[in-house]
DNA sequence: GCGCTTAGTCGAAGCGTTTCGACTAACCGC
DNA sequence: GCGGTTAGTCGAAACGCTTCGACTAAGCGC
């Protein structure tokens, strides 16, 4: 292994020339670089990372703490960390995955305290996150992933909810619906204070009295069972229901199995739209989900480098910024039964779809 | 922040003594321990990561090469990364992610030359794999994630795919079914030499066989659409089947949703049993699914503690192992229709479940 | 043409550890 | 009581880089 001495007596220069090579921190003349590049080339160098960590008091390296549960991360998940990797990766950067949530606390401090982190990104924020005080108190700068209770002073990017929301029931809205219900995830997580509950459930009240109808919420817990229940409560709380608005990726597919169950067809008797879910998991569905796309990979771009400008600029200003999903609509929305747009064919799904077509005829044959 | 230096003052020592405290490399005298450990403590020191990486030529960072897709990642990868992660936390080392797949070699040569790797976990295993040859010269150990057609010389640990299938197409035919088709992954995927396609090919051809009964695989996609599809075939070509045992838990849930549409109900009609899938996936189906549990977690911590011994002991011998799935019966498999299993309730699910005979009850009200 | 800045390069001093050789003192067997 | 271990400690030399100060030559304004 090639080291930068090895470079500096084949170019017949210093180290520290060799070093302004890489890194910039000084001017060098075209030959003389020329000589160096020619000689990293021949000697096929890199650059010792823990050591360039070492003398410069930065690793390049950043920390994604990323708690991880039994369910296994959600497409919107990974697309997150895929893109924060790559756009670690091309500014050079590394990702260390520590699987550190809320209740390791004593493992951060270690890992922060080891000087092995130059910056953090926080995955699945509490709305009172102790991590944030440990990082603060250790002067490791940091981005969230979602919010906390009081952001001042920090930096974060998250789904635009708000707007999510609200594009979301204008969407039904749109199509002619004025009985939604909105099925959340579970009460206890409500009552926590998970921020994305919280901030939908708003959101979606301010959104139907907009539109000047009622808001109804239901929890649901995160399976499949949960999401049954809530379509019993539904039909109990909301009998004339024609739509419903899903913000819990576990719970959706129990509510579509138990709306079949009780003879409703999708989209035709009721049309479902699920929040912030990746096309893929959209699609597992029958028929497959309209839904809320969520921004994942533009969200880890953006983290990333919002941590960064953290990290170079010697923490200067603060960066909040939000993104909302993107419509999508595919077979499970529509106008509901018996409205202009059902007989016109004007309003059914705004992407043409052949196979949402077939799903509907086969639907309405069973029904 | 304090620096051994700090430490050896207060502590009256020299730095070495202090290094041999931390490090165990030789002995030190009780009293003498417990002098440094108490300045230590005084002063809150932590090891710097990088220093000790640059002097010891081990960072004790171990890289997770993990290509991720739009998909996400399923709840067996997730397992499998969070079993690693504790795994690595525990023994004293640092997993960082790199998104690495056979197309990003050069970003693979450049990580490992920079010593910052002590050594890989490659993940998404191809059969033949180039970044195992890159590995290799550059001198980091490695173990794979499933395995690559020549394994000489190489540690892996993987599925146990043989006892898998066959334990799953014990199941089926214990409860009395004799037509099984096995939908597996695309043609495509098959013919590129995808591992568990193949492996899962073969154990279920010799495990019918073994049964004497004829096997029959058919391909899927892995989406919704391509499992509606694979059952279009399978009835095709076995309109008296009972029983699908399905690879692929994309196509899983299309092929649910056309038994549906078909009119058969599940496990009345059809039973249903997917391999290597998750507990909470399973749940997300309606009825739950009878799945083959993926061991992720523990496969991640056994292939961490490989890799460490690799890594400690001076690349040593070669370790190979396998570890099945296990057989979680659910709502989704049952006697055939028309046996005295159906009629006793004796060879019904294995696990009491009031959920699955609800639902039961319900699918054959519609039916 | 004189001071002044600036480009370009070098040597050396770190960065915070580990590790090697050396040394002392105690202990062992005989 | 004499060579030979061994426990216990120290000082100094790495590890492979960055960065600081210093120096030489140009280039500039006037």
């Amino acid at each position: 292994m090639a080291t930068m001495q090895d470079v500096a007596r084949l170019a017949r220069v210093s180290v520290s020339t060799v070093s302004y090579v890489l890194t910039g921190a000084r001017p060098i003349s075209q030959a003389t670089r020329d000589k160096v590049l020619a000689a990293m080339a021949e000697l096929e160098y890199q650059p010792n990372a823990l050591a360039r960590g070492l003398a410069s008091r930065r690793s390049r390296i950043l920390g994604l703490l990323l708690p991880m549960d039994e369910r296994g991360l959600g497409a919107t998940e990974t697309a997150f960390v895929t893109g924060a990797a790559a756009a670690a990766s091309t500014a050079g950067y590394h990702l260390v995955l520590a699987p550190i949530g809320v209740g390791d606390l004593d493992e951060l401090r270690r890992l922060a305290s080891q000087r092995m982190l130059d910056g953090a990104l926080l995955m699945e924020v509490q709305l009172h996150d102790p991590r944030v005080d440990v990082l603060r108190e250790l002067g490791v700068p940091l981005v969230l992933i979602g919010r906390t209770a009081d952001t001042t002073g920090l930096s974060y990017v998250d789904i635009d909810f708000d707007r999510t929301v609200s594009e979301a029931v204008g969407h039904l809205v749109g199509l002619g619906h004025r009985r939604i219900v909105y099925v959340n995830h579970s009460a206890d997580t409500i009552a926590e204070g998970y921020g994305p509950a919280r901030r939908t459930r708003d959101a979606f009240t301010a959104a139907m009295v907009g539109h000047g109808l009622e808001p109804l919420m239901i929890p649901a817990e995160d399976s499949a069972a949960g999401g049954r229940a809530a379509l019993v409560t539904a039909l109990r709380q909301a009998p004339d229901l024609t739509a419903i608005l899903a913000m819990n990726e576990s719970a959706v597919f129990g509510l579509l199995g138990e709306l079949a169950g009780h003879g409703r067809s999708v989209p035709h008797d009721v049309s479902v739209v699920s929040m912030v879910t990746s096309p893929h998991v959209a699609e597992l569905a029958t028929p497959a989900l309209t839904a809320m796309n969520s921004p994942g990979s533009a969200l880890g771009r953006l983290a990333i480098e919002t941590l960064l400008r953290h990290v170079d600029s010697g923490d200067g200003e603060i960066h909040q910024q939000l993104l909302p999903c993107a419509l999508e609509v595919r077979g499970s929305s529509g106008p509901p039964r018996g409205t202009a747009g059902e007989i016109t064919q004007n309003q059914g799904p705004a992407v043409p779809d052949m196979e949402a077509a077939r799903r509907r005829a086969a639907t309405r044959r069973r029904a």
